[in-house]
DNA sequence: AGCATGGATGCGACATTATTGCAATAATAA
DNA sequence: TTATTATTGCAATAATGTCGCATCCATGCT
């Protein structure tokens, strides 16, 4: 497949070796256009990969910077592309209390007033909105 | 003790049942001023209660509105007072990404522009700021 | 003060998420 | 193609948090 060859030689650029696992992985961030969690790639790819080579490989995308941990929603870690975040302005998302329910926020800006404090060096921002769901917000 | 009287009609008008570890626990968290852990406070207590109860507390707590979670440290949740946050702007907190320190935020605002999408409720925030540490940032 | 009662605790078992050691395997370079 | 070395699968282990249950104790009532 030629997506695969342009996944494959991503993969490559950023020092990793492009082995199945990996190439049906990254080929799956890139295709859901969302945030997932181990439990959903597995899914996803019909439990083909073994847990912690699923878990492995995301430590390795992180470390390589192809994917960062969106947010913790309860105990599950859930990643994504930064493709939607800018430098140090990464993109928001949003909780609902209720059901569990996640959202990318994209049409929302993030302003900061003030600063961090001499010598701190700012990254990355982590936002998380908690509420209520349109669904949970009725009854 | 006179200030254990007071932590104890804090929790009974929460509806608590002021119980040695309840008050040993609340106390700790008042005379601490900064978020605070599971370990943290079986360790700061001398490992008097038992585990499930300090979780249990904590759980409690966070329903009673005592308390709710700052933000989560690698696999640790951390807790605190709620008296730095004020409605639905809750306080930033920072993370060094080298040596895992984290502090409070408070001469720092966070500002939205864009709005969350028809039918959503926000009730709290939670905006973590990863980055390096002055120590860190020396290298 | 003494007693009754229901919630809280301690303890062990369990659930869940994530990591690690190790032998087998597969991706890359020569 | 072969050699080299990272990666994988598998099982064991770690770490965090929850649950059931018998016991205990904080509270309200007498
Ligand atoms: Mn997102
Ligand atoms: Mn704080
Ligand atoms: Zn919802
Ligand atoms: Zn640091």
């Amino acid at each position: 497949m030629a997506a695969d060859k342009r996944v494959s030689d991503l993969l490559r650029e950023n020092g990793l070796k492009a082995t199945k696992g990996r190439v049906e992985m990254l080929g799956l961030f890139l295709k859901a256009g969302r945030p997932l969690g181990q439990m959903q790639i597995m899914e996803m790819l019909g439990l083909k990969l073994d847990r912690a080579s699923v878990y492995r490989t995301l430590n390795a995308f992180t470390e390589a910077g192809i994917i960062h941990m969106a947010y913790v929603n309860g105990r599950h870690r859930v990643y994504e592309l930064p493709d939607k975040c800018s430098g140090r302005n990464c993109h928001p998302h949003f909780s609902c209390r209720s059901c569990g329910m996640t959202a990318c926020l994209e049409g929302f800006q993030v302003r900061y007033k003030g600063n961090l404090g001499k010598g701190f060096v700012a990254e990355r921002q982590k936002v998380l909105i908690e509420g209520l769901c349109p669904d949970c917000k009725e009854k």
